[in-house]
DNA sequence: CTCAGCCATTGGAGCGTTCAAATGAATGTA
DNA sequence: TACATTCATTTGAACGCTCCAATGGCTGAG
C-alpha cells in the first residue's frame, strides 16, 4: 500500500483522464468508462485503466462532470439563519448523519444559510442555478411550509425531515413518532404506579407539538386516567414552563410529561420552588434526549429521537428520487425510544415508608 | 420588484452568458466582463449588459467557473467522525457563522467526514482534487495534530479554530483567552467574598484544559490565594467529575471554577449528594455557556465564548489568504465574557443570619 | 467468400466560463 | 497626412469531462 506516486498533492496538480488514457495506451472516453461503466469493458483492458488510475492516484474533477452531466453530486441543506432553538441541541447528529450518509454514496452536503421570509425560495433557486445541487434535504418544516410545493412545481428532488401537518403530504419525508414516543412515557408511568399524569406541551398549532399532546391524551384515556384540564401550555423558555406547570402541580399530578427537555427543566425549576425533589416528588419526563438530560441531576428520562436514523434515511429517500424522480413517495415514520433515568420512580403513595 | 422574467426554475434551464450577451448586443466575454471587472466597460454598455443580466435573472455558473479558474468557491470543514462530545454543544453557532459569513463574502460551506487516523490527510487531498475547494477551516485541533504542517506543505490555504499548543504556529487561527475567561471568573468569585476556591480541569496534556488551569492559577497567586493542591481532574463526565470533586469540598473550598459546563454538572450532583445546594452552599462557575447551563437550576454561571465571531473570523483570515498567499499569517485571540447566573453567590459565612 | 450483426473502443463535439491575444475605433503627436 | 497610443470590445482557445455517433475487428450465418 504504497501512496499513489506521481502526485502531487498541491493546488494546481491535475491528473487529468487524458494523462491516464496515455499511461495506460487506451482512449480517454475508455478510461471514463472503467469508471462510470465498467462492465463495457473487456477484463484485461479494464484492469489495465484501473492500474494506471490507482498509479497516478487519479480523480475525476467534479466541476468538470457536473458542467457535462450537470449533476454536481451536491446535496443541499439549509440551516436556519436565526437559530430556533426548539430541536437545536440534537440538530448536530442529524448533519453529521447526513454528511456521512451522503459521503458513502459519493455525494456532499453545501450548506447555506436558510433565509426567512420571501428571500426563502429564490436561495434554493440560486443553488440549483450556480452550483447545480442534485437536491435539497429539508428540516424544521413548518406548518404551510412553501418549500416542498415550490421545490415539487420545479421539479427538483428534495428529502423532508417533518411531515406536512396540513392538506396534503408532498414528496418524501422521514419524521418520527412523537405521540408513540409519549404514549410509551405514560406507560412507563403507569407501569411505575401513576394515575395522575399531567402534560405540558407547546401552545397549539405546532403539527409535532400537538401530535404529542394527542400521544399523552391517547395513551391515558387507554388507561382510563383523567384527561380533562391536565394539559399545560408553554413556549420554550424554562421560566414560561415553570410558570404553566403550576397548575398542573397543584391539581396533584404525580408526574409530569413535557414536550421538551426544555420545558421539562421548567418542572425542575418549579419543583424546587416548592421545595419538592423532581424524581423524589414528582416524576417528570422530557423530550429530545439533549444532551442536558444525562447531565442534570437527578438525570432526566427522556425521549429519545434516533437522529442518525433520520439523516440516513433522508439522505436515501433523497438519492431514490435523484435516480428515479417518477418513483412513488415515500415516508418513513421512525419511533423513538424512552431513556429512562432518575427522574421517573415510582409515586410517594405507593412507597413503603422506612 | 418583478420576478426575473424568461427564467425557468427547473432542473435544466440555464441562463448562459451566451444568451445574455446575445440580448445585450455584445460579445459573451463582455458580460463577464460585466459582472468580474465591470471596470473595463464603458458605462453606458456595462449599464445595458446589467440589464440583461437582471432581466434574464441570469447567474453564473459554478462548474463552469471552476473549470477556467480552479477555484471552486467552496471552503472545505470537515465534522469530527465520531462525535467528541467536548465542545459539541456550541458548535453549532460555530458552524452557522462560518455558513453565513462565507455566503456574504460569496462562498459556500461544503462539509465532509472527517475521518480519524491514517485516512485523515487523504480526505483533504481528495477535496482539492474532486472539488477543487479553496481552502479549509479547521476545528478541533489537537496537539501534534498534521494538518496544519500537510497544509502548509501543500499551499493549502486554511484557517484554524485552535491555536498550535505544541512547537510553532503554521498558519492563520482563531482561538479563545481561556485562561482570561477563568480568570474573571475567579475575580467576579473574589469579589462575591470568596477565598477558598477550587479547580476542576480535564486531564494534563490537551492545550485547552490546561490553559485554562493555568488562568486559574495566576489568578489565584494574584489574589495570594491558596492554589496547592486545589486541582482535581476528570475526564469529560459527569459521574467522574462528581468524584473527582470531592477532595475539593473535603477541603472546603466554597467555590468551584470547572474547565467545561459538563464538570460543572458534577459538582452540581457531588453537592446534592452530600445534601447541599449548588450556589447556596458552594457557588460554581462552567466553561461553555451550553445550552444546559441557562436551563438547569440554579442557573449556571458560566463563561461564553464567542463562538459567532470565531466562525466569522476564520472564514476571514482564509479568505484574506486565499487571495494573499504570501501575507504574514494573523493570530486572532478572543477573550470570552463570563455570564452570571444564580450560582454564584456571596459564600454562607459572609451572609447576615436572618 | 461475403456481409450482417455484435462487441470493444475511439473521435469529435460541446457543457459555460475566462484567459490571452487580437481587433478596431478614437485620440494625440509629429 | 501618417503613425503611435490608448481604450473598449471581440475572437479563439482551453479547462476536464461525458455524450453521441462512428470505427474497426471479430464471429457466425448464408
Amino acid at each position: 500500500m504504497t501512496p499513489p506516486a506521481g502526485r502531487q498533492a498541491g493546488r494546481q496538480g491535475g491528473v487529468t483522464l487524458a494523462m491516464v488514457a496515455r499511461r495506460a495506451g487506451v482512449s480517454p472516453q475508455t478510461v471514463s468508462n472503467a469508471i462510470n461503466a465498467p462492465e463495457l469493458l473487456r477484463p484485461d483492458t479494464l484492469e489495465r485503466v484501473q492500474q494506471a488510475i490507482e498509479a497516478m492516484g487519479y480523480r475525476p474533477h467534479r466541476a468538470a462532470q457536473a458542467l457535462r452531466t450537470r449533476s454536481s453530486r451536491l446535496i443541499g441543506y439549509g440551516i436556519q439563519s436565526v437559530a430556533v432553538d426548539r430541536s437545536t441541541p440534537v440538530m448536530d447528529r442529524f448533519l453529521h448523519a447526513l454528511t456521512q450518509t451522503a459521503e458513502e454514496a459519493g455525494h456532499r452536503i453545501l450548506l447555506f444559510a436558510s433565509p426567512t421570509g420571501p428571500a426563502l425560495l429564490s436561495a434554493y433557486q440560486e443553488l440549483l442555478d450556480t452550483y447545480s445541487v442534485d437536491g435539497f434535504v429539508l428540516s424544521d418544516t413548518t406548518r404551510g411550509d412553501p418549500r416542498q410545493a415550490w421545490l415539487e412545481k420545479h421539479g427538483v428532488p428534495f428529502a423532508a425531515f417533518g411531515r406536512m401537518w396540513t392538506g396534503r403530504q408532498i414528496g418524501d419525508f422521514v419524521d418520527i413518532d412523537g405521540a408513540a414516543g409519549i404514549e410509551a412515557a405514560v406507560d412507563h408511568l403507569v407501569e411505575l404506579g401513576h394515575t395522575r399524569i399531567g402534560f405540558l406541551g407547546w401552545p397549539r398549532g405546532s403539527g409535532a407539538g400537538d401530535d404529542r399532546a394527542l400521544g399523552w391524551k391517547r395513551a391515558v384515556q387507554r388507561h382510563g386516567l383523567p384527561s380533562r384540564g391536565r394539559r399545560a401550555e408553554s413556549t420554550d423558555e424554562v421560566a414560561h414552563a415553570a410558570a404553566a406547570v403550576e397548575p398542573l402541580l397543584d391539581a396533584g399530578m404525580t408526574a409530569i410529561i413535557a414536550a421538551s427537555d426544555t420545558l421539562a427543566m421548567g418542572c425542575y425549576r418549579a419543583l424546587r420552588d416548592r421545595d419538592l425533589s423532581p424524581g423524589q416528588d414528582v416524576s417528570v419526563v422530557g423530550f429530545d434526549d439533549s444532551p442536558a438530560a444525562a447531565l442534570v441531576s437527578p438525570g432526566l428520562t427522556s425521549i429519545d429521537q434516533p437522529m442518525t436514523t433520520v439523516g440516513r434515511e433522508c439522505v436515501r429517500l433523497l438519492l431514490a428520487r435523484v435516480a428515479d424522480p417518477a418513483r412513488e413517495p415515500e415516508h418513513v415514520v421512525l419511533a423513538p425510544t424512552l431513556v429512562v433515568r432518575e427522574s421517573t420512580v415510582t409515586p410517594p403513595s405507593d412507597r413503603l415508608t422506612p
